[in-house]
DNA sequence: AGAATTTACAACCATATGGTTGTATGTTAG
DNA sequence: CTAACATACAACCATATGGTTGTAAATTCT
């Protein structure tokens, strides 16, 4: 997921998706870039579980997943608790002296 | 930041300097890589700001940086903020019918 | 002072990534 | 039915990325 986070399109794109769902051309008009570049990021995305999408009639409807972005978050509240181990470990040293 | 984040080593070489810090040969012995590699590594997390060093002698300290996740964080907030403002746009939206 | 240690950095290599164009396939519109 | 449209996907290209080895500079140890 932090790969597929690492571009800024990307990124611009679960943005856009979490506020509305997009067909992928519509989001190919959005970008200076080709039809299937735009394609091939938004399957990226798929791929690391940011969108979904969702087959109507010829076209695919992108939609952002918040369930994803709230797995990152829990990451690094992990990491932000390992940190916090950390501090209270000094606490402690510093109390028994 | 999430470019830095993509590689695994790097997560956990953020993870263990969160804990305590380390030198740069510490960590490199902790690796299945070169000496160099892990430097390398070390440099790309410094520069997107997710770690410190901190020369000591002939050492560098590597320290985690929690404010930086804390950034990573809050940039994930306002993701989940926005899909919030569309559910509540679709509630607004089945309310006036 | 000289040897060993720790880091930095350059040069190089293989593969991944982000882009392109072209072609095929499924779906809607006339 | 045929034309147009939306998507998928392959092939290709330039650059980025993650690794290597080798060398140099700074610091510590004897």
């Amino acid at each position: 997921m932090f790969r597929a986070l690492a571009d800024a399109t990307r990124r611009d794109i679960v943005r856009r998706t979490l506020t509305e769902e997009a067909t992928v051309s519509q989001l190919a008009t959005a970008y200076e870039m080709s039809f299937a570049a735009v394609q091939k990021h938004v399957a990226v995305l798929e791929g690391a579980g940011l969108v979904t999408k969702h087959p109507k009639g010829r076209e695919r409807l992108v939609r952002g997943n918040p369930d994803a972005l709230r797995r990152i978050q829990q990451l690094l509240d992990a990491y932000e608790q390992i940190w916090r181990g950390r501090i209270a470990r000094l606490d402690a040293l510093l109390n028994e002296e």
